[in-house]
RNA sequence: GGCGGCGUAGCCAAGUGGCUAAGGCAGAGGUCUGCAAAACCUUCAUCAUCGGUUCAAAUCCGAUCGCCGCCUCCA
């Protein structure tokens, strides 16, 4: 059973699906007008494991993250740019993608584009007018806030303060100040579509819900999107929404919290952030998605070299871990010995640990996507799987493979769902870090001094090989004596 | 001003009524090592403050202090 966080009631909530077996997921993605931050980045994975987990708990899940495409800062750096909107919108579309794959963020189910589904637009503004939620004025068209009872449900806000606290200017051709367009004339030169009331392109809020309309339904289950989009942005999807098809909108709303820079909201506007790409430069995207992942998704979460070398620090003592677990294998045929007659019962208790990893991977889960916890589960049997693998010269060849096979397995459950932990060690250690690591020998030369220090250390020779070693530090280079040879890393 | 959230070890971070307050990073001591590294072992918190409820509170209630977010485009 998976209890999450319902924005709506502001409480857990056990997830009941509108269809049984089925989850339709929309999470609202970016404007395209200029690269991502670190702060989509963190939308884009929390809602990537959400979807990874229902897939893992047998669900048939439709997940849709829409692209706004049309509006005013897309339509500014266009100018700015001297190229058309739609041009503007292309780049930023396959950079956005070109960065999330790095995170190892998957594609969605549906990824539409407002531009795409005007038609659709018009149609559910044209039946808000109709209904008298809407009203037109000069070639715009406005939602009636007044008109529908339930405004102000999801954030908590009642009308009364809302317009005590009003600090937009007014546009005094609206009825009331709290209204929104649906519509908006365009101006000359700027991109317009036409409609019953004159050349012009949607209001930001209205793509959303005519896009969830058409792709998942008039009511679906999981809505999500950053915190900063609760007001307005969803109170006014739900209005006009449910003032147009009459039913419930959506049956949970979840929301993201902040990546934060000393403390503070990373924004645009606040000229506080990093780009996905400036970090990806310095940091290997796993990394980046472990220190995302690795506090719980509503709490905001704090951005420094510090909590993202962290992150590098335990995926490396988890991929020394796993390189340990293949060395022990290599070479190794599978046993057919039974588990129960040849584990030792000391051995007992991890090797159930381990054959329990994924169950308490979802206990985690299902307790609203607790990754942290989750996370922590991994590092615990970390450390006894290297207790064990210190030990396993004198453990009993059939039982060291079961075990080690069993926790390998086990690992690559719950990583396949994180989205970690899924790289060869080889892989990790050499590609992985090279991001970051300062590495000015090349291999040859690295192989070279290897072997020049090997013969200083057979000859015992331990002046020169400390000052091999030295050499291959001032390089980048660390290296590392282990029982079956010499092996470096880049530092 | 309205609404909402947060404050747990040097740092990051779980835990929201009851077993010894997860896990990681850093530190200290140790085992191992030619020296290292890795790994393992040991060690490191009365949970912002005050008051209350309760047999029992980090966890519930109230107050205080501090920080943050939304109310305007924003993941």
């Amino acid at each position: 059973m998976i209890k999450l966080y319902n924005t709506l009631s502001a409480k857990k909530e056990e997830f009941v699906p509108v269809q049984p077996g089925r989850v339709s997921i929309y999470a609202c993605g970016v404007t395209v007008y200029d690269h991502s931050h670190l702060g989509h980045a963190r939308g884009a994975v929390v809602f990537d494991l959400i979807r990874r987990y229902f897939i893992r708990k047998g669900f048939a899940v439709t997940y849709v993250r829409n692209f706004t495409d049309v509006d005013d800062k897309i339509i500014n750096r266009a100018k700015q740019e001297g190229i058309t909107a739609e041009a503007v919108a292309k780049k930023y579309i396959d950079a956005y993608n070109e960065d999330m794959g790095r995170l190892g963020v998957a594609r969605a189910d549906i990824e539409p584009k407002a531009t795409e589904h005007i038609p659709e637009m018009v149609a559910v503004i044209k039946g808000l007018i109709e209904k008298g939620h809407a009203y037109t004025v000069d070639g715009d068209v406005y939602f009636r806030v007044a008109s529908f009872s339930g405004y102000g449900k999801l954030s908590k806000r009642n009308i009364e303060d809302l317009k005590a606290g009003a600090r937009v200017e007014v546009d005094e051709r609206k009825d009331d100040p709290l209204d929104f367009a649906l519509w908006k004339a365009s101006k000359p030169g700027e991109p317009a579509w036409s409609s019953p009331w004159g050349p012009g392109r949607p209001g930001w809020h209205i793509e959303c819900s005519a896009m969830s309309f058409k792709h998942l339904g008039e009511t679906f289950d999981i809505h999500g999107g950053g915190k900063d989009l609760i007001f307005p942005h969803h109170e006014n999807e739900i209005a006009q929404s449910e003032a147009f098809s009459g039913r419930p909108f959506v049956n949970y709303w979840l929301h993201n919290g902040f990546v934060n820079i000393n403390q503070e909201k990373m924004s645009k506007s606040l000229g506080n952030f990093f780009t996905i790409r400036e970090i990806l430069d310095k940091y290997d995207g796993e990394i980046v998605r472990l220190f995302l992942l690795s506090t719980h998704y509503r709490s905001p979460i704090d951005f420094s070299d510090g909590n993202l070398k962290d992150g590098r620090a335990g995926l490396d003592r988890f991929y020394t871990m796993k390189e340990g677990i293949a060395e022990y294998l290599k070479g190794k045929s599978a046993t057919t010995a039974q588990p129960d007659k040849v584990v030792e019962s000391v051995d007992r208790p991890l090797y159930e640990k381990i054959l329990k990893l994924p169950k308490a991977f979802e206990e985690a889960m299902d307790d609203d996507f607790n990754t942290a916890f989750a996370i922590g589960l991994i590092y615990d049997l970390v450390r006894d799987v290297n207790k064990f693998l210190a030990e396993a010269g004198q453990k009993g060849e059939d039982a060291a493979q079961i075990i080690l096979r069993a926790a390998q397995t086990s690992f690559d459950d719950v990583g396949r769902t994180l989205g970690l932990f899924l790289r060869e060690p080889g892989e990790w250690f050499e590609e992985g870090r090279r991001a970051e690591s300062r590495v000015t020998l090349s291999l040859e030369k690295i192989e070279e001094y290897i072997h020049l220090r090997n013969e200083a250390r057979a000859g015992k020779d331990w002046a020169e090989a400390d000052r091999v070693r030295q050499l291959l530090d001032a390089a980048g280079v660390e290296v590392f004596d282990r029982p079956g040879g010499t092996v470096w890393k880049p530092k």
